[in-house]
RNA sequence: CGGGGCGUAGCGCAGUCUGGUAGCGCAUCUGCUUUGGGAGCAGAGGGUCGUGAGUUCGAAUCCCACCGCCCCGACCA
């Protein structure tokens, strides 16, 4: 490709609204533009991308056996309603109407569709196992779209829903699955890591995501380097403590803390360690929807997190208590709430807080804390003791070898076990030998190709722009002449090597914009092209070029005879 | 949804407080010079100042409403 038969639009500064590194250098770079909240255009450049990891990921689900169709995006109402998701959802699906005003969703994913498909068209155990898998947009409503492509409302994902007639088999091909997304995690040339997942809104078992490792990831991993332990931390498990509680040693006295409402605070106004403080969050417990919310404190350590999920699936559904709620039932103002002398209100104990003693929680009484609290004497024994709390570097690990580490991390896959949960609920059964009808096992997996692309280029950049892997660079060697319009040396050669590369089916971008070199540099650096050929008249003279590496620090003189051998050789290393 | 911030040329911004000819850098166009790291000089084009409704002799600027975008939202307990 000549960049004058192309289009290449580079900017020097980012708009100011992208905030990480990956949406400023695709912005920069003119790989998207955007068009609403959340909503982009790939343009000719970033596109090239896009295919490119979108190929791999579609050769290698060929390979695994899966097999590709294309379900419609937008689906019936009926569907949804028959899964029971049209009321789950929530307000991230778009729902709209036709001119007949029948309902419709724009599909954020398609386990009803693919669900329905299948249990139209399979009927015998012998049609079985299936795998169906599609490369298409989707469309998720989010609460907060951001960071570019990472998080955008219309999306490219890969999908694949697989259909057996034993839990067996679903695990067979979960564990190909595995295998699958680490082959093509490995072939698109990043770093990532599986780990454990929670299964979330989708459902079902077993479930591992995989993830493109970045500090600025949305998700937070917990990994044991000494076991091979590894699990988001929404799912970490937080060990119970191997210590007793110690024996209370101090009183318990209610001590002034005015204007002291966080922990840190009110430890390092009393110049106590973080670690010797609980803390009570306040939470409305909401089980269901025709009874009235129950007002319930959690307790957990200064130092301390709560996790969410873990809590959610100890108390039930629950919101966090309004500041007149934590008034009306406590007397006091949020800031100073505690445990003690409560009464009958619910209070659910983290493991680390049940073996403190001679704690510092608040009095329940503004401007005010207590010092030298224990259980069993100044409150009763805690009776609800659960992990409560994420983990934190240092933990021990889960599986009782080694302790935890975290970094961060990019979703870029996911894979679950569903079990029965859709085919129940649409009634998708075959027969089996013995003529008897019976519910299929479900398995669903997922890659966000777009966000692939962002994850990538958030792991790999540098200040002069985007570093891609080879495997999905827009263009794997560029070149660039000096004096293509003014020196008949230069453009004799520079033609020469385009037609040569592109015989030897290199994937090759000639800058023959007749740019200052400055600019050409600049550009073909930002778009992130792998391998770059300078032709002037410098090395010509000598018969060689200026070949130099996206990452290398200095470029090299390469013969001009022997530089395709030399690009193939580089290509082909790893 | 709650809180905060921002909407001025394709991009980045100033001007708004204190109402009075709409500006700067980059980008674009023309000409000349230049050509191995985002060129220099000279000239030019490009804006209903987010939208609407007010106040005023006069509104980018003040008031109101709406729209869009960005940030934050247990940490409190």
């Amino acid at each position: 490709m000549r960049t004058s038969k192309f289009f290449i639009s580079t900017l020097k500064e980012a708009p100011s609204d992208a905030e990480i590194v990956s949406h400023k250098l695709m912005m920069r770079a003119g790989l998207i533009k955007r068009l609403a909240g959340g909503i982009y255009t790939w343009m000719p450049l970033g596109l090239r991308v896009l295919r490119k990891v979108e190929n791999i990921v579609r050769e290698e689900m060929n390979t695994a056996g899966a097999i590709e169709l294309s379900m419609p995006a937008v689906q019936p109402a009926e569907l949804w309603q028959e899964s029971g998701r049209w009321e789950k959802y929530g307000p991230e699906l778009l729902r709209l109407k036709d001119r007949h005003q029948r309902e419709f969703v724009i599909g954020p994913t398609h386990e009803e569709v693919v669900t329905d498909v299948v249990r139209k068209e399979v009927k015998s155990y012998r049609q079985l196992p299936l795998h169906f898998y599609q490369i298409q947009m989707k469309f998720r409503d989010e609460i907060r779209p951001r960071f570019g492509v990472m998080r955008g409302r219309e999306f490219l994902m890969k999908d694949g829903y697989s259909f057996h007639t034993s839990f067996e088999d679903l695990q067979r091909e979960y564990a190909n699955m595995y295998d699958t997304y680490t082959r093509i995690f490995q072939r698109l040339g990043l770093q990532f890591r599986a780990v454990a997942a929670d299964t979330g809104s989708i459902g079902g078992t077993g479930s591992h995501e995989f993830h493109v490792l970045a500090d600025s990831g949305e998700d937070a991993l917990a990994y044991c380097p000494a076991s091979g332990y590894a699990a988001n931390v929404e799912l970490a498990e937080a060990l119970a403590p191997t210590q007793t509680r110690a024996a209370a040693t101090a009183a318990m006295t209610k001590v002034a803390t005015p204007n002291k409402t966080k922990c840190e605070d009110v430890a390092a106004f009393l110049n106590a360690p973080l670690t010797q403080m609980v803390k009570a969050i306040a939470i409305m417990r909401t089980p269901e929807e025709d009874t009235a919310p129950q007002f319930a404190l959690l307790l957990l350590r200064g130092d301390h997190d709560l996790n969410e999920i873990k809590a959610q699936k100890v108390v039930g559904d629950f919101r966090f208590a309004r500041d007149e709620e934590i008034v009306e039932a406590l007397g006091c103002k949020p800031g100073y709430i505690g445990p003690v002398g409560i009464g009958n209100i619910p209070v659910y104990t983290d493991r680390a807080v049940a073996v403190m003693s001679d704690f510092i929680c608040g009095a329940n009484d503004a401007g005010h804390h207590l010092t030298g609290v224990n259980f069993g004497r100044d409150l009763p024994e805690p009776t609800a003791v659960a992990d409560l709390r994420d983990v934190v570097a240092g933990d021990p690990s889960p599986d009782g070898q080694g302790t935890l580490e975290l970094c961060r991390g990019i979703e870029v896959g996911h894979i679950f076990q569903l079990r029965k949960r859709y085919a129940e609920a649409l009634k998708c059964a075959y027969l089996d030998v013995n003529g008897q009808s019976q519910t299929m096992e479900m398995g669903c997996y997922g890659i966000g190709v777009s966000r692939i692309v962002g994850a990538a280029i958030e792991q790999n950049h540098d200040e002069r722009g985007i570093i891609f892997p080879k495997a999905i660079a827009p263009f794997e060697v560029c070149i660039v002449p000096m004096g293509y319009a003014k020196s008949e040396a230069v453009k004799e050669a520079t033609d020469k090597l385009y037609a040569d590369l592109k015989a030897a089916g290199v994937d090759v971008l000639l800058d023959d914009r007749n740019e200052r070199p400055g600019s050409m540099f600049a550009d073909m650096e930002l778009i992130g092209i792998p391998h770059r050929v300078v032709v002037g008249e410098r090395g010509l003279g000598e018969g060689k070029l200026e070949y130099k590496g996206r990452t290398d620090a200095e470029a090299q003189m390469v013969s001009a005879e022997t530089v395709v051998e030399f690009l193939k050789a580089k290509l082909c290393a790893a």
